[in-house]
DNA sequence: GTATATGATTGAAG
DNA sequence: CTTCAATCATATAC
């Protein structure tokens, strides 16, 4: 109740003349016999209050406490409060709201695409879904032993991500408390406006979702990594069979002059190969690099291999 | 074991 | 988007 009339001070209180908490001696203005005695006191208070943090815990708990029942404490506070009155719009530029940060959006909806943050069991299935399309269309069921496994290490890495965002929530939130009873605490010898109380709360959640950030980087990492290693087409690469090689290599040297078969053409040798579209796109992008690298040696025309000739 | 062949991926260029 | 070029990761030959 007190604190809270404290907190308002900075706001609300200037020139405090007449005040009834001051004691006598200070709202009578004149310089008596014994003026130079009080500067000299406020002198010792100054001095007291910049040397309190050179102190032991103990000793400053105990200085702390005695210069809060020290005689000249309301009339110093009152100062404070005008001084602070008069500064208080400098500290008014900073910052007040600041936009999303575009990478920390672009990391938790990465996060959220691959199940890692979100929902528990919807979040698991939707990412095995993601896994199975991105393993390349219709794979067949040949493979959902890797994909188990594929889960458990993406569970793995899930529990790791929430155990350590629960961990910073909680201490994020630990260490705000614990500021804020500090700032309270410290409103008794100096004012303490709920704006800088929130300016400062402001300060440690930004740093503290700034460690967040690390944590979900490294864990988008750590499923880009999973991803890749079990994932990536080129892990379960099975050569075509030869008729399909064949096919393949009768196009490419009969439109040896243009060897750039059209949607069409890709479609229907892709039917007659048994492959994708897209595997033939990748078949016809090898070859031609690989055949126009050992043209220049004119190797053996008899083997059809694209080995590079070094 | 190494060396080569080969399908897939990636990134730049158009 | 497609293609090229380099590269990866495996398959196969040796």
């Amino acid at each position: 109740m007190d604190e809270q009339t404290r907190l308002m001070h900075s706001h609300s209180g200037v020139g405090m003349a007449g005040h009834p908490g001051l004691p006598q001696h200070m709202q009578e203005g004149t310089g008596g016999s014994d003026g130079d005695g009080r500067k000299q006191d406020i002198g010792d208070i100054l001095q007291q209050i910049m040397t309190i943090t050179d102190q032991s815990l103990d000793e400053a708990q105990a200085r702390k406490h005695a210069l809060n029942c020290h005689r000249m404490k309301p009339a110093l506070f009152n100062v404070l409060c005008e001084i602070k009155e008069k500064t208080v719009l400098s500290i008014r530029g900073a910052q007040e709201e600041e936009p999303p940060d575009p990478q920390l959006m672009r990391l938790d909806n990465m996060l959220l695409a691959e199940g890692v943050a979100g929902p528990e069991k919807g979040g698991g299935s939707a990412a095995a879904a993601a896994a199975a399309a991105a393993s390349g269309g219709g794979s067949g069921p040949e493979n959902s032993t890797e994909h188990s496994d594929y889960r458990t290490k993406l569970t793995q890495i899930r529990q790791i991500y929430h155990t350590e965002l629960e961990k910073y929530e909680q201490a994020c939130n630990e260490f705000t408390t614990h500021v804020m009873n500090l700032l309270r605490e410290q409103s008794r010898t100096r004012p303490i406006s709920p704006k800088e109380i929130e300016r400062m709360v402001n300060i440690i959640h930004r740093k503290f979702s700034s460690i967040q950030m690390q944590l979900k980087q490294s864990t988008c990492e750590a499923v880009m990594i999973l991803r890749s290693r079990f994932l990536d087409a080129r892990r379960k690469r099975r050569n075509f069979n030869k008729q399909a090689t064949e096919i393949l290599n009768e196009y490419f040297y009969s439109h040896l002059s243009n060897p750039y078969p059209s949607e069409e053409a890709k479609e229907e040798l892709g039917k007659k190969c048994a492959i994708t579209v897209a595997q033939v796109s990748n078949w016809f992008g090898n070859k031609r690099i690989r055949y126009k690298k050992n043209i220049g040696g004119y190797p053996s025309p008899c083997y059809q291999s694209d080995r590079r000739i070094q």
